[in-house]
DNA sequence: CTAAGGAA
DNA sequence: TTCCTTAGG
C-alpha cells in the first residue's frame, strides 16, 4: 500500500534509455507482490508446478530481471527484514482483506464466475516464506545481488540511493521518498511493448511544494502511513496545506485539538532514523545456467527453451562488465 | 507480469 | 511491422 502521495508528487516521464548503465535498487517485496497478484490464469489461479507450489514469482523474477539487464539496467533486490511493531495494525488489516478475498475467490470459482474469481484472487495474494526463500535462491543462481535489510526494504533501498550506490529505488510505493531516496522510479515494466516509467526526485518534490523533508513526513503522518492511521478526512493535499500553514505536525495537532495514536516523534524517526545495513556488496555474476535450469525446469516445471532464452539476455551484463574491466 | 504467436 | 490475445507452470 504505502503512503498516498499520488496527488502531490508530480512524477516526470522517463525512458528506459535514461536508465542505461544505472543501478536500480528494487524493493523486493513490492516487486514480488506484483508478480504474485498479476501472474495468474484467467480464473485467478496462480502458476503452479506439479507439487502445487506457486511459481508465479519465479516467472516474474526471471523475465523482469533478464529484460532489465537487456536494457542495460543493473538490478539489486532488497528484501524486508524485521518490521516495526508500528506496522502490526496495517498487517492485521491486510490479513483480514486477504482472508475475505480468498473466500470470495473460492465462492466465485464455484459459481463459475471467472471475472469475479480473478478479481478476488488478486487481492488474496500472500507472500509466504517459501516464496521469499525461493526468490532469493533464484536470484543467487542468476547472479543477481540481493540484500537483506534490517528493517523495511524500502528504507535500505533508499539509503543505498542516498549514498550513491544505486541510482534510484524501483518501487510502486512512495514510501521511499519519505525514507530519503533522492530518486525513485515507478512502473519499471514493459506492458505491451510500451514503457510508462515515472521518475520522482525528492529534491524537486520538496522545491516544488516548498517544504522540507521533515515537513513532507509530517504530511504523510497526517494522511496516514503503513505505521499509523493518520487523521480522518486529511489526505495528502489537505495535509500539505496544513503543514505549510502551521509549520509542523505539533502545531497542527494543537490547533485541531487532536492527538494521534502514536507519538509523531516516533513516526518521524521511523522515516528519519531507520536502521540500515551499511556494509554490503553489489556484484553481478554470470548466471549458473545449469543451476537455474535444474531449479526452474527440474523442480518447478518451467520450459527449458523459455528459461534458456531469458538467460541469454543476462549475457549483456557480462559483456558490459568485461569491456569495462579492459579499461583498468 | 512477460513471451510468443497469430491477426491486422 | 505493430497490435492483440493467450499461455505460461
Amino acid at each position: 500500500m504505502g503512503v498516498k502521495f499520488r496527488d502531490i508528487v508530480n512524477p516526470e516521464p522517463l525512458g528506459f534509455n535514461d536508465l542505461n548503465g544505472k543501478i536500480v535498487a528494487l524493493d523486493a517485496a513490492n516487486v514480488i507482490y506484483q508478480f504474485l497478484s498479476s501472474i495468474r490464469q484467467v480464473d485467478g489461479t496462480p502458476l503452479m508446478d506439479h507439487n502445487k507450489n506457486i511459481t508465479s514469482h519465479f516467472s516474474g523474477i526471471l523475465y523482469r530481471t533478464s529484460s532489465l539487464i537487456e536494457k542495460g539496467i543493473k538490478p539489486v533486490y532488497v528484501f524486508d527484514g524485521i518490521s516495526s511493531y508500528l506496522k502490526k495494525g496495517t498487517q492485521a488489516k491486510r490479513r483480514e482483506v486477504k482472508e475475505k478475498s480468498e473466500k470470495r475467490w473460492k465462492a466465485a470459482l464455484d459459481e463459475g464466475n471467472t471475472e469475479e474469481a480473478r478479481k478476488y484472487a488478486v487481492r488474496s495474494s500472500r507472500m509466504s516464506s517459501d516464496v521469499i526463500e525461493g526468490s532469493k535462491k533464484l536470484l543467487s543462481l542468476m547472479g543477481i545481488p540481493h540484500i537483506q535489510a534490517m528493517g523495511e526494504g524500502e528504507a535500505q533501498a533508499s539509503y543505498m540511493v542516498e549514498k550513491g550506490d544505486a541510482w534510484c529505488v524501483g518501487s510502486q510505493d512512495y514510501d521511499c521518498v519519505l525514507f530519503g531516496a533522492t530518486r525513485m522510479v515507478k512502473n519499471l515494466t514493459i506492458t505491451g511493448g510500451k514503457a510508462n516509467l515515472e521518475l520522482i526526485e525528492l529534491k524537486k518534490v520538496l522545491e516544488r511544494l516548498e517544504i522540507t523533508r521533515e515537513q513532507l513526513i509530517d504530511v504523510a503522518i497526517l494522511a496516514g502511513t503503513d505505521f499509523n492511521e493518520g487523521v480522518k478526512g486529511i489526505g495528502a493535499k489537505k495535509g500539505l496545506k496544513l503543514v505549510k500553514e502551521h509549520g509542523d505536525i505539533f502545531n497542527i495537532l494543537d490547533h485541531m485539538k487532536i492527538e494521534l495514536e502514536v507519538d509523531p516523534n516516533i513516526l518521524r524517526d521511523m522515516f528519519l532514523k531507520h536502521d540500515v545495513l551499511t556494509d554490503y556488496e553489489l556484484k553481478w555474476r554470470s548466471p549458473d545456467k545449469s543451476g537455474v535450469i535444474d531449479y526452474l525446469c527440474g523442480d518447478h516445471d518451467f520450459s527449458e527453451d523459455r528459461v534458456s532464452s531469458a538467460l541469454e539476455k543476462l549475457k549483456k551484463l557480462d559483456m558490459n562488465q568485461s569491456s569495462l574491466e579492459k579499461w583498468f
